[in-house]
RNA sequence: GCCGAAGUGGCGUAAUUGGUAAACGCGCUGCGUUCAGGACGCAGUGAGGGUAACCUCGUAAGGGUUCAACUCCCUUCUUCGGCACCA
């Protein structure tokens, strides 16, 4: 028996896996399906990188788990193949995008056949190829006909030097990527998708899918959905001042504002003689006028501030009020919405001292969100939540506005969570024109603390979706550069347009906003108005009071959602034609209607190919390339049969990928895109593992897909996936991403012929923590293939030594049957958790062990083999048939594939330990050790820790005060 | 900016989910084996002090809860991912 060497067997076993086809899925089956999903891979030009072996390894694993445990599994892949760079080499080589794909495809196969996995390769898929696409335009016409498909003016970002549209990514600081010029916004019409006629499922149902929590968050994030109340005129009766809801903007506005103890001599003399000293005083005014007292503040949060950090403790006189006024509007920020929760333990603090606490604004509404578990996981202080009424900053008008608190560097600042009064085509202009002629300044008081100043340094270039936030540095500080002082200056960066607003007293606008607070309703949780609720709950009457403003006319019940339609189109050549003809003389006839003149291609005419051309440089015009080949754009129009034209957008990228899941059940399909019966059997998706970069989008598109499917009876479920789970980057081996400079980094295909596949496989499984991202380094490979040479040379001896040991001369609770129970139960556990790494090092102690032990039964060897053929393949593969067949040739028949061999079981028995060593701690530091049976009573072990030698020494002149003892792990003296 | 994730030895990381911090791997040091190198085996390897048994400190920083905190709570800092035409 020879040495290791992974370059023959990897190969063998490979081309003999694929002869036999032990990896092809069944479309029927006795035995349960497994359905196991990877992202399918964009075959970019430099080939498969280090991400893609760990998240294609990490499926690989589960699904030859499931198989070797009698589930009958898919486990397919294909080619996300339409795409930016393939056009952008196209354009700069002239090389067709169907001969790059074609190139880049065989690279990805090769590449992935080495390192073997499990893929149904009898499945394998490419969106660019028409069989595929003809589907998703087919699709696409089902939502066009149920008028789910529409055309909407959008600005696009276009290079007036190049003459092409621009993808957010391919602009920098306002400049074209490629050539420099200035980017600038051109209306186009462009296609749509009703996402949001979806919005409120795709929000629901995601409590019946089971994907990772932070997963879950994100989709409800991105899709916005809040339930409120919209208050009318009318609310006015209840002694509250709204005017309008619906004019301020989304983003824009923002102002903080501190006060802490304004007759504090600290505070005097930071504001003397600025200018703001006159606003604060104003502004103190105003709030001693209307008596109100003191913001909420939880206890430790004032304790933090006035207890740790101020050397004059302004609440050691008892009577010194704080003043703390917050204003940020944010987000979406008019309307009101219900408010996230309140606590008895805000007002824990003001009543333990007695002191008076009420926002500037108080609270309207306040309850306690028990049942969101989302608002749950969050820290107690950004749970809680004032209303407040606020003025407009430039117009006379009144917001009630839910003020969600939440704790900023000591202040309390608010932040608002809130619905908004806006329709889609306001949002757009908001974002597009308001924008940044609203953004404002926020400006603060000189802080009291130096470690408050922290300028901004850089303008984020998605700022712009939301308030910048620039805080004021003193300008008299030297450690200051002219650089940051100038940041002030600007308030807003975009495109070629600066803003600044620092002619505005804005001290005057806080004065003013505080006009519009009137007077609160609730007190500590308990309404004290209306008199129908007095005295009531809160979180106990919600629905009641919702109920009782809606039944008094001050409101009206509105569920909002931040999410917008879906820009479906793209001005490119390489991506699917949208298939629909526009007809000028149909246009006439239907003027007026929803999407007149467009003609959706006829389904026999499917798929719309993309035409071959020898240019694929964009046009003057700003349409797409296609534009340019007039024998494919003008086409009879098929309702009327008059001159018309195709419409040459293209689809994103995400609508091939929206669906493929689907293909892959029934690939080979002309006459539906899959057969009902083949979706019946496989959909939904088991377990699908991807990027944390595409768990909102993608995710998102693809659910909505498949619901609008589901609604037309095309797909059996609401969802297409049932488990989403998500995996790191891996990293450059500086930590950072790897970069186009860079590149890949790491090129598998040279790893694999130096370690082999299963080196590869096992290391980055085992380089840290599935689920969060790693730096690469080449120089750890070496430990993952020196395990497998352990297992190689154990492997000889295990076989030397057997069969001829008797099975008797192994106690039947010996160490090494234990730890190998114990191992398979791990392993076993570790995979479906995802816990690739842990799970190798414990077969990797294992292996140890099994080393240095004086016999190994061929049977548990050949179980140790079973839990590591999910990970290392071949190499299990070939042990496992030698101790069958003693040697194996290169020529050997594969009889039982290790692969399909039944997952071994662990005995409980086996694991449990009767005996186990524990610590003896005093006061919390460990002092000794001792040994106990498992059964000891409570009283034995502490009896035994309390008699031991080292204890009795440590104990010399103390006294036990307390004995803890946590079962089988430790006994803590308090001395 | 908003949302999400994370921060532990020289490095990748582990920690039974509040119970002996650093398992496993890389690297390094010493010893063994070897003609030699490699490979392999054994021992050691957070910092400081001590001849030693041992002692003190130690999980980004600061504070808190607890008999006990990497783990829970509050604040601050840093890094990474998403942000609607990258895939």
């Amino acid at each position: 028996m020879k040495e290791y060497d992974h370059k023959k067997i990897e190969k063998k076993w490979q081309k003999e896996w694929e002869k036999k086809e032990i990896y092809y899925a069944k479309d029927n089956s006795k035995n349960p399906k497994f359905y196991g999903l990877i992202e399918f891979p964009y075959p970019s030009g430099a080939g498969m990188h280090a991400g893609h072996i760990r998240s294609n390894t990490a499926m690989d694993i589960i699904s030859r788990k499931r198989r070797m445990e009698g589930y009958n599994v898919l486990y397919p892949i294909g080619w996300d193949a339409f795409g930016l760079p393939t056009e952008n080499y196209a354009i700069k080589t002239g090389i067709h995008p169907i001969k790059v794909t074609k190139s880049n495809t065989d690279t990805f196969r090769r590449q992935l056949k080495a390192l073997g996995f499990s893929f149904d390769w009898s499945r394998e898929i490419n969106t660019t190829d028409p069989k595929y696409y003809k589907w998703t335009q087919w699709i696409f016409l089902q939502f066009f006909k149920k008028g789910l498909a529409y055309k909407a003016k959008m600005a696009i970002n276009w290079c007036p030097k190049d003459k092409i549209g621009l993808a957010n990514e391919e602009v920098v600081d306002g400049k074209c990527e490629r050539c420099g010029a200035t980017v600038e916004k051109r209306e186009k019409e462009q296609w749509m998708l009703a996402i949001t006629k979806y919005a409120d499922r795709l929000y629901k149902d995601l409590d019946d899918v089971d994907y990772l929590s932070q997963i879950k968050l994100g989709q409800r994030n991105w899709i916005g959905r809040s339930e409120g109340i919209m208050f009318t005129e009318k609310v006015k009766d209840l002694g509250i001042k709204i005017e309008a809801y619906d004019s301020i903007p989304q983003t824009f506005m923002a102002q903080t504002f501190c006060v802490i103890a304004p007759e504090h001599p600290l505070v005097k003399k930071l504001i003397e003689g600025t200018k703001y000293e006159k606003p604060v005083l104003s502004f103190i005014e105003e709030f001693k006028k209307r008596k109100i007292k003191n913001p909420v503040e939880t206890e430790k949060e004032i304790e933090g501030i006035f207890t740790g950090r101020y050397v004059d403790n302004p609440f050691s006189t008892g009577d010194l009020p704080i003043w703390v006024a917050t204003f940020v509007i944010a987000d979406y920020g008019t309307g009101i919405v219900n408010s996230s929760a309140h606590d008895e333990r805000d007002f824990a603090f003001a009543k333990k001292y007695n002191i008076p606490l009420r926002t500037v604004a108080e609270p309207l509404f306040v309850k306690t969100d028990g049942e969101d578990a989302f608002q749950k996981d969050k820290p107690f202080v950004e749970r809680n939540a004032v209303v407040c009424v606020i003025k407009h900053w430039s117009e006379d008008k009144y917001l009630l506005l839910n003020w969600k608190k939440a704790v900023w560097r000591g202040f309390v600042v608010g932040g608002i969570e809130g619905g908004e009064k806006i329709e889609d085509t306001a949002l757009r202009e908001i974002r597009e024109e308001t924008g940044y002629k609203n953004m404002r300044f926020i400006k603060s008081l000189p802080k009291v603390h130096s470690q408050f100043f922290q300028p901004v340094k850089k303008v984020n270039r998605f700022a712009h979706f939301h308030p910048v936030y620039v805080e004021l540095t003193n300008g008299d500080r030297e450690d200051v550069s002219q650089e940051e002082k100038d940041l002030h200056e600007v308030v807003w960066v975009s495109k070629n347009e600066v803003e600044s607003s620092l002619n505005r007293d804005d001290m005057k606008w806080i004065w003013e906003s505080s006009q519009g607070i009137e007077k609160s309703i609730m007190k500590n949780g308990i309404l004290t108005e209306p008199i129908e609720f007095k005295g009531r709950e809160w979180s106990e009457v919600r629905e009641d009071v919702i109920n009782y403003i809606v039944k008094k006319g001050f409101g009206y019940r509105k569920v909002n959602f931040k999410l917008r339609d879906w820009v479906f189109s793209r001005q490119r050549y390489w991506g699917e034609p949208i298939p629909v003809i526009h007809c000028p003389s149909c246009a006439k006839a239907s003027a007026g209607k929803e999407n007149a003149g467009w003609i959706p291609v006829p389904e026999k005419d499917l798929p719309v190919e993309l035409p071959k051309v020898k240019n694929y440089q964009p046009t003057d015009s700003g349409e797409s390339p296609l534009a340019n080949i007039a024998k494919w754009v003008n086409v009879k129009c098929p309702k009327c049969k008059g001159k018309a034209k195709r419409e040459t957008d293209t689809m994103p990228n995400w609508a091939g990928s929206s669906w493929y899941y689907l293909r892959y059940v029934d690939p080979k399909n002309n006459k539906e895109f899959a057969s009902k019966k083949n979706l019946k059997y496989w959909t939904p998706v088991d377990w699908y593992n991807g990027g944390n970069e595409h768990t909102t989008l993608h995710l998102l598109y693809s659910r909505f897909w498949h619901k609008f499917l589901f609604d037309e009876g095309l797909v059996p479920t609401s969802e297409p996936y049932k488990k989403r789970t998500s995996h790191g980057m891996i990293l450059a081996d500086d930590g950072t991403k790897f970069s186009k400079s860079k590149g890949n980094g790491v090129d598998p295909e040279e790893i694999v012929k130096i370690y082999g596949a299963d080196s590869l496989r096992l290391y980055e499984m085992f380089m840290g923590p599935f689920d969060q991202s790693v730096s690469w380094s080449s120089d750890g490979m070496i430990g993952p293939r020196r395990f497998i040479e352990k297992v190689w040379r154990l492997s000889r001896t295990v076989l030397d030594m057997n069969p001829k040991m008797s099975k008797t001369v192994f106690d039947s609770d010996s160490k090494l049957q234990k730890l190998l129970h114990k191992t398979i139960k791990k392993v076993s556990e570790d995979v479906e958790e995802m816990r690739f790494n842990t799970a190798i090092s414990a077969m990797m102690i294992l292996s140890t062990e099994m080393e240095k032990a004086e016999y190994v039964l061929v049977e548990d060897f050949r179980k140790f083999l079973q839990i590591l053929a999910p990970f290392a393949p071949h190499v299990a593969e070939e042990l496992w048939q030698r101790t069958v067949l003693k040697e194996v040739s290169p020529r050997t028949v594969l009889k039982n594939s290790i692969h399909l061999s039944a997952w071994p079981k662990w005995d409980e028995n086996l694991i449990k330990d009767e005996e186990v060593k524990i610590a003896v701690q005093i006061n919390g530091k460990v002092r000794a050790e001792i040994m106990i049976q498992t059964d000891d009573s409570e009283d034995t072990v502490k009896q035994k820790a309390l008699t031991n030698e080292i204890i009795l020494k440590h104990m010399v002149g103390r006294d036990v005060k307390k004995v803890i003892y946590v079962k089988g792990r430790l006994v803590n003296i308090v001395a």
